[in-house]
DNA sequence: CTTATTCTAGAAATAATGTTCTAATATGGG
DNA sequence: CCCATATTAGAACATTATTTCTAGAATAAG
């Protein structure tokens, strides 16, 4: 584990990859800078699927984005260790590095922007998609993570509620 | 803030309860015994609520359980930070004094027993009551903090996706 | 083969943080 | 009022973490 504790230091991302300490600073010139690509990685390879399965067609709208929560924590149980538990604030602050911060506000905008074209698609409110897509789903593998497998049962559960509070706004626009 | 980056420093707790070093190592012994501290008496505001919650009767057993968790965040917006923003990690680790990991010991084996118990009381399985009872609502009222308060609106969307995971599994019971 | 460039290594310097310690201040019982 | 005990204060100390630095190894181009 690179993460103890909620931190991470230098010394046991030396120590867990091999990697000495002038290379990691060669490389990511400081802490912040290596905890902020962590996350930017990890964010990029999730929007990548996530964003593909939002414009996905299929019976219920969105609900293909809404499991490939605990579909990328079974695929990538590594970077779903980060997206997953870790908070942002953690490895992303005030003192990173503004190209990085640069970027992650990139990221950002473009998920935005497609969760609310989304909403603008289907008729949902934005909140209602946000709960549906993200809150429910990322709740859910919570439970599991980190210690235990995410069960391929769960994605039915996650199902169920993404229904529960979609489709009657669904209906009624 | 007593928490920046997700760590804890004893100066932070100085400058923001104005409280001194010395006072703090008086009543809590260490670091850890703080944060120890903090966590449990988090802990137990919160599992006071929701077990008395649990026990109530009403038309969908374990409805109001699940809806504690935003109303405690409304109605004691600092406590509910430290229990939906913090991870028990962070809080309690394997340096923890003795005594205070018995106590969590004690009030966790306490809110399983209770689960457990409501379990058998309405043939739902663990996993579908973890999920309902802590997983959805817990990932609902974290879109929202820190930062903004928990909409009351919310509530409706927690009550549905837990009937929708619960509902069907107490009839075929 | 030689040279320029990039990368690696890890000890040493710097900075940040946790803890201890002594003196001073409050508090409460006799 | 006086003493005993509990609490507070914050500077000094110890520990732990980050960063810098210099020398050496790999890589690639000419």
């Amino acid at each position: 584990m690179l993460v103890r504790d909620g931190e991470v230091r230098m010394q046991s991302v030396v120590e867990q990859t091999g990697v000495s300490v002038g290379s990691l600073y060669h490389r990511f010139g400081s802490r912040e800078g290596l905890l902020a690509r962590a996350w930017l990685d990890t964010l990029a390879a999730f929007h990548a699927r996530f964003l593909a399965a939002l414009d996905q067609p299929g019976e219920v709208p969105g609900l293909a984005a809404a499991l490939e929560t605990p579909r990328f924590c079974r695929d990538e149980p590594d970077k779903a260790l980060i997206l997953v538990c870790c908070r942002r604030s953690e490895l992303m602050s005030d003192d990173t590095p503004e190209a990085l911060q640069a970027e992650l506000a990139a990221v950002n905008d473009g998920v935005m922007a497609a969760i609310e074209a989304f909403c603008r698609r289907t008729g949902l409110p934005l909140e209602i998609a946000r709960l549906g897509l993200i809150g429910f789903p990322l709740g859910a593998v919570k439970l599991y993570m980190p210690g235990a497998p995410v069960p391929e049962a769960l994605d039915e559960e996650i199902e169920r509620a993404y229904r529960a509070v979609v489709l009657p706004r669904l209906v009624s626009s």
